[in-house]
DNA sequence: GCCAACGTTGGC
DNA sequence: GCCAACGTTGGC
């Protein structure tokens, strides 16, 4: 049982879309890090839904991990824009996980927020610069979000 | 919308 | 293998 993040922009999907949709493949990584720990996580992992190229980005809610990793489709389509020509169904290059909608946060725990909890001085998240679109959490930082929540 | 920071690509 | 150029991310 692990923790993991996942940022995404809600103009283009956001926790309240996994909701109404009730889980989701989450395609479209396209980055050799965050590909790995999609290949490390585990059926019944928990998922904070981070919000990111919003006014106040933050943690907004939780998801759960209901597939292991397995090829992300839209690497062979022409037609998406994750298409990646370099790739080949024979040894394919990118993977997704399937995420399934838990909880909406009643108080979302804002990067300004995360800033202040020691709990996140290590993190990537809270670094200027930062591009991982997918990232482990401790268990510390997991219960303690889920305490600010509320 | 801007732009710093970053990962990736490709010429050499 | 180096590194400049490029495309993308994400806070502001």
């Amino acid at each position: 049982m692990a923790y993991w993040l996942m940022k995404t922009e809600p103009d283009a999907f956001s926790l309240q879309d996994l909701q109404q949709r009730g889980q989701e493949p989450w395609d479209g990584i396209r980055n050799y890090q965050a590909r790995n720990f999609l290949r490390s996580m585990q059926i019944g992992d928990g998922v904070f839904i981070y919000h990111s190229r919003v006014p106040v980005p933050g943690i907004v809610g939780t998801a759960e991990v209901v597939s292991t990793a397995h090829p992300d489709p839209t690497q062979f389509d022409p037609q998406s824009n994750h298409y990646d020509p370099a790739s080949s169904p024979h040894q394919p290059r990118w993977d997704l996980v399937d995420v399934a909608y838990r909880q909406t946060f009643a108080h979302h725990v804002t990067l300004d927020r995360l800033r202040t909890m020691p709990e996140f001085s290590d993190s990537p998240l809270i670094r200027k610069g930062n591009r991982l679109s997918i990232l482990p959490i401790t268990v510390d930082q997991w219960h303690h979000v889920l305490q600010w929540a509320g």
